[in-house]
Formats: C-alpha cells, sequence, structure tokens
DNA sequence: AAGCCGGGGCC
DNA sequence: GGCCCAGGCTT
C-alpha cells in the first residue's frame, strides 16, 4: 500500500469533525485558513465561529471598520493577520466582485496570502493538485523521509516543498492535503508520537531506525528580550481616562492602550514633569498619582518578556476641557471594553474595572 | 537569511 | 523554562 492510500485510511477513521472541512466556499476556507495559522484549532475555532457568525459573507466583512474586525481578534495574537484579512476582504469585495482568486498562483497576490496558505485554499476549494507544506506537514516528512535537513532553513523550506508535492494524491488534493496535516497534529505529534500503532511503521524511516525523536530538526529562535512598559491611566471626576491606538511598525499595531512610557531600566513612580512629557497634562491639574502594583506585571510574548507598571493618575476637573499632544482619544473608563486591546491591558482592565 | 510578530497549551 | 502551533511580511 502507499503512503496516500494509508494516510487516507487513517485519516477515514481517526479526523476530528471541523466545521470548514464542511465547505467549499473559499471565502470561509480563507477565514479558517487566516485564523489557524501559527493557532491551534482549539484556540483558533471560537474565533472562526464569531467571524462566521458576524461575516457570512467577504462582503459583510469589507464593509466593517478595521477597529471591529480587531475587536473580534482580540486575544488571537500577530495581529497583521486580522488587518491583513480586513484589507483583502476589500480587495476581493470590491475589485473582485466578491469572487476569490481559483488558482494558487493569483492566490498568493493577496496580502496575507503566502505559499502554505494559497496551497490550502487552492487545493480545498478548488481541487488544484498543490501540496500544503505546514508545520505539521515538515514534522511528518522528515520522520518518514529520514531528513535532517532544519525545516527553518531555505535550503529545508525548499527540500520539505519538493518532496511534499511528490508524495501529493493528485487525484485527491483536498482530502489528502487535511489527512497529513491532521496525522501530524494528532497521531505524528512533537512529543510522544504515536509510533506503537502507526499505519506507516513498515516504511517510516524514523521508527525503524529509532530516530523519531530528533526529528524535525530545527534552527534555534532568537532570545526573548525584556521591555519596560509604564502605563499612565489617567482618571477625571466624569470617569474619563486617554487611550492611543498604536501605529507604525512593533508589537500591537492598531490596538489600543493607555499613554505610554517605555523605559530601559525598571521605572520608579513617573515624576510630574515626566507624566507631562508623555501627555501634555499641565503639572496644575494632576491631583494624585499612586501605583497599582507594587510588583511589575509579567506579560510574556513569543520572542518578548514585558514586565510593565500601571500608575493612577487623578486630574482636577475633565479631561474633555484639555487638549493633548498627539492623538490621545478621550474615553470612559465603562467603555474601554469596547476597543480592541492587548491581552495585557485587557487583564488590567478586568481587574481594575469589573463590570458593576 | 534572519527578525519580527501573540497568545495559549504542553511538558 | 523551552517548545509547539493549518505562517507571512519586512529588512
Amino acid at each position: 500500500m502507499n503512503f496516500s492510500k494509508r494516510l487516507l485510511n487513517w485519516y477515514k477513521v481517526e479526523h476530528r469533525d471541523l466545521p470548514w472541512r464542511h465547505t467549499k466556499n473559499p471565502y470561509i476556507i480563507w477565514l479558517s485558513e487566516i485564523i489557524l495559522q501559527q493557532t491551534q484549532v482549539k484556540q483558533g475555532l471560537p474565533y472562526f465561529q464569531k467571524f462566521v457568525s458576524r461575516f457570512p459573507t467577504v462582503h459583510d466583512l469589507a464593509d466593517a471598520s478595521e477597529d471591529e474586525v480587531l475587536k473580534l481578534w482580540q486575544g488571537l495574537g500577530y495581529y497583521s493577520r486580522a488587518r491583513n484579512l480586513h484589507f483583502t476582504a476589500q480587495y476581493v469585495s470590491k475589485n473582485l466582485n466578491g469572487d476569490f482568486p481559483d488558482n494558487f498562483k493569483e492566490l498568493k497576490t493577496l496580502k496575507g496570502i503566502g505559499d502554505y496558505t494559497a496551497a490550502a485554499i487552492a487545493s480545498f476549494a478548488f481541487e488544484e493538485p498543490v501540496a500544503v507544506v505546514d508545520g505539521n506537514v515538515q514534522r511528518v516528512l522528515s520522520r518518514y523521509l529520514g531528513i535532517y535537513t532544519p525545516i527553518n532553513s531555505t535550503e529545508g523550506v525548499k527540500e520539505f516543498k519538493t518532496k511534499a508535492q511528490k508524495l501529493l494524491d493528485s487525484s485527491n488534493p483536498s482530502i489528502y492535503n487535511q489527512a497529513i496535516m491532521e496525522f501530524g497534529a494528532l497521531h505524528c505529534k512533537p512529543k510522544s508520537p504515536k509510533c506503537m500503532f502507526c499505519v506507516f511503521q513498515h516504511d517510516c524511516t524514523a521508527f525503524q531506525q529509532g530516530i523519531q525523536d530528533e526529528l524535525p530538526v530545527k534552527l534555534k529562535k532568537t532570545k526573548v528580550k525584556k521591555r519596560y512598559f509604564n502605563y499612565l491611566v489617567l482618571s477625571d471626576s466624569e470617569g474619563n481616562t486617554i487611550v492611543k491606538k498604536r501605529r507604525g511598525a512593533g508589537i500591537w499595531q492598531g490596538l489600543y492602550e493607555f499613554p505610554l512610557i517605555e523605559s530601559e531600566n525598571p521605572q520608579e513612580i513617573p515624576t510630574s514633569e515626566e507624566i507631562n512629557e508623555a501627555t501634555g497634562m499641565p503639572l496644575a491639574r494632576i491631583e494624585k498619582i499612586k501605583i497599582y502594583n507594587e510588583e511589575p506585571v509579567i506579560h510574556l510574548l513569543s520572542h518578548r518578556k514585558i514586565l510593565s507598571t500601571f500608575i493612577e493618575i487623578e486630574i482636577n476637573g475633565q479631561l474633555s476641557d484639555l487638549k493633548f499632544s498627539n492623538k490621545f482619544e478621550i474615553c470612559k473608563i465603562k467603555n474601554l471594553r469596547q476597543l480592541a486591546v492587548p491581552v495585557l491591558i485587557q487583564n488590567f482592565i478586568e481587574s481594575e474595572f469589573p463590570i458593576a
């Protein structure tokens, strides 16, 4: 029995029933694939349900504001996915009459769609015989074929792409592609792969040689760096505060946060002068300065360790009477939950301003 | 070719 | 604490 036959037999019995597997609608498939980039099914599933429900068609998504899309995306991370999702929805809605391209090459020209996602949509929705290559596929193939080339090296990416395309069952690209990824996710797992009852025992190089725990090989990632974020949480007599949308490069682009003083080292309570410099708030209006958390709140990202403090600043009179320097927006504290914010900020809001 | 970009789950 | 995840974009 060949590779595909064994794989599909396994898939028939073991696959999960997932909602995006019940459709050939390229919009729904695209939506699911963007959500699932670098994201496990368990984490992405509730977001998929929210998005399909709120945006049944690509036109609905195109007509929404970017702020609303980011708010629905909040907590899922890699927020460029949400911005690109919205951009591409508008492009497809307005320039392509709502119809997604039906082939790999054209799909790849859309923002946010790379090799993997183009192959997924082309094969799932249009049965184009192009192999998907994701982390699951790389792991399965590195073990099955005994490939030590690092999966994240330039050479490795090319090699796994070539091998994957050779193994692809061109008569059934949609099911085959889903099957090999499902096999990687459920059976040929990174740790404790289920080799003792595997349909590939007889031809898997790794199992035959007992090297499954050495594969795949991956180049080391860069070290986690520390950053110190000191947030200024202003409040006036009317229950207002000020926030700002993060712009330009860097993390959390497009999300809102409180006025931020980033420091090279752990920060003491900022002085009135520093608060004035960061926000434009006149010194005379600063009533009281207090720190919320004595110990820094630690927020871990894959490549950053953010140590943050939140500083409470009470203001004389009303914030709405003042002119702020750059692009701060006045917001009722009770309305903060309507904004798209990083999980770090969301956690703070929920703990300090619980719903009455 | 290497860095950057989140957050949750697992060991 | 390190690694993984239905990756893609930027430099």
